[in-house]
DNA sequence: CTCTTAGTTGAATTATTATTCAATTATTTC
DNA sequence: GAAATAATTGAATAATAATTCAACTAAGAG
């Protein structure tokens, strides 16, 4: 029997194995928007800004010096934070004061330092 | 006063808010393992691997099936979870199969399908 | 022991993402 | 309104990560 409809060049494909969890993957859109989710929180930068949110409200240029970085790479990645809602601002004069916008964050921060010492 | 001891230009640093979310920061190498965990799950390619390992124990040619992938991609991938301890092998023969070896993994995956429920 | 094949690996390439730099915007102060 | 400044933005650069490709390893079959 031909296997032309698989991609790889085995011929020990264990057909209904693949074709079962295949019909229980959720769509592609689902992993995009998981895969999002966590690459947000896939970088040390933005894990330590959201961190220190948790603790303070903070304008810009507070952040960019607790984390030692400049404020233009701080300001990107605030954007990108933003665009995603999970942090939110309000604008008070000159200064922009961003606060965490998400539930989740300090839920899934909880997951991951167990996972951490779990796997010392 | 001199604000030397910051990094960047502003002159409205609110000094008592950076000196106690500092002191209340994890040091870096904590932050460095929270985001290597999550980048591991902020691939699209890793969280359909991971997602199809909760399913079902597979060989490496059924993942590369279910993905619609290339043999090499996903061999690749593996080596960097096995590394990561998030999923384990066992050899039968020729063939390679592959399991999670990571309890967080289905919670960590709740929390992130609910945050995308939430975001909607 | 040779052939075939499942899987792995390293190097090269491609793609993606973070940071820097310079310019710009918005707001306050004079 | 001009000067000063907190923050944002876009483009360029630098850094990182994913995929491909070709070579290799390990195991079973003849």
């Amino acid at each position: 029997m031909s296997k032309n409809e698989f991609i790889c060049d085995c011929n020990t494909i264990h057909e209904e194995t693949v074709k079962e969890t295949l019909a229980k993957m959720p769509e592609e859109n689902t992993f995009n928007k998981i895969a999002e989710f966590f690459k947000i929180l896939g970088d040390t930068t933005r894990t330590k800004i959201l961190f220190a949110l948790d603790l303070n409200e903070m304008c810009v240029c507070d952040i960019a010096n607790v984390l030692g970085m400049s404020k233009s790479s701080i300001s990107h990645q605030l954007g990108t934070l933003r665009r995603m809602n999970i942090v939110k601002c309000r604008k008070e004069g000159k200064e922009v004061f961003y606060t965490l916008d998400d539930e989740h964050i300090k839920q899934v921060f909880e997951v991951a330092l167990e996972h951490i010492e779990h796997k010392k």
